[in-house]
DNA sequence: CAGTTTGTTCATTTCATATTGAACAAGCCG
DNA sequence: CGGCTTGTTCAATATGAAATGAACAAACTG
């Protein structure tokens, strides 16, 4: 392999998003500010990473909406330039608590539809809702310990 | 909606495992065999949710290879029969955390390879990994709280 | 205000993978 | 053994999401 560690980085974390069912580009796009760690415009990434300006627009705009990604405006620029956030953990945590709730909210919902002689059936599916909310319920006391105790939350959409 | 409350959660556990990146067809037959409480052959599987015998075969596997569904062999019967499992919470834990370990470890191995002059990248992406890797460790502690303390689950691979 | 620069949107194309169906293998039964 | 039943595998196809690139919108510049 001709490629230097920091691209395989970069290969290797768009890699890793997509087996996590993501779009490849956000992987990428994630590897490269983190290699950078300072900020960066759509033009550098379109040039670094090889991919169209939609790409570069659309995927770190989600990965912006994880709060993963910073947007910043640098003085004397006009371009948008983004920063990968330091700690990115709790945001991610906070992200797949959302999730796991919202789908115990929509199994339990349905469950409880069932007609009365599903009762069992029923039973158990519910057991299996409220393994998604208790688990959700962990995430967010994981978040709160992975959080620095004085940090303030300045996360948006 | 014509579909009876019991189908809807079918095709809605479809939906969702397909939205976690997984097959949709598990996640139907994930539903069925808990609605249904009771083992069930490759046979009643295609049969209820009008699906090929490849991917009876090939999504049940699936699922049992996560450890949410048990083979049983009912006396009589030469057919295989697969089955709910009852807590599949510690399974699915497991099989994350193994996820989120091997990930740790693949990110650092590359970015110890960084060349000097990367040093503080090198450390934002150790940074990174290390989220992963406390995430494993996190989720291996929720697996033991999970598990019954009282009686022992002997769970295997 | 006309001309640039920059970010977003969206129809189209590309690409990955889920699903199928048929061929195959393994075991049972008379 | 020869015919059945049942599970697995795999090449071909279908399906859905990701990526592109061009058109558009918005904001700045002189």
């Amino acid at each position: 392999m001709s490629e230097s560690p920091l691209e395989d980085f970069i290969q290797t974390m768009g890699l890793m998003w997509s087996a996590d069912g993501g779009p490849r580009i956000s992987g990428q796009v994630m590897g490269y500010l983190l290699i950078e760690g300072e900020p960066r415009t759509l033009a550098q990434m379109c040039e670094a990473l090889q991919i169209s300006k939609g790409s570069a627009s659309t995927n770190t705009r989600l990965l912006e909406g994880k709060g993963l990604v910073r947007r910043v405006h640098p003085v004397g620029s006009r371009q948008d330039a983004f920063l990968a956030v330091p700690q990115p953990g709790p945001s991610m945590l906070k992200a797949l608590a959302l999730r796991l709730r919202a789908q115990a909210e929509e199994i339990s919902r349905i469950s409880a539809q069932f007609p009365g002689e599903a009762e069992p059936a029923r039973q158990r599916v519910e057991d299996f809702a409220a393994f998604y909310r208790n688990s959700a319920d962990f995430m967010d006391e994981w978040t709160a310990r992975v959080s620095k105790p004085a940090d303030d939350e300045p996360e948006e959409i």
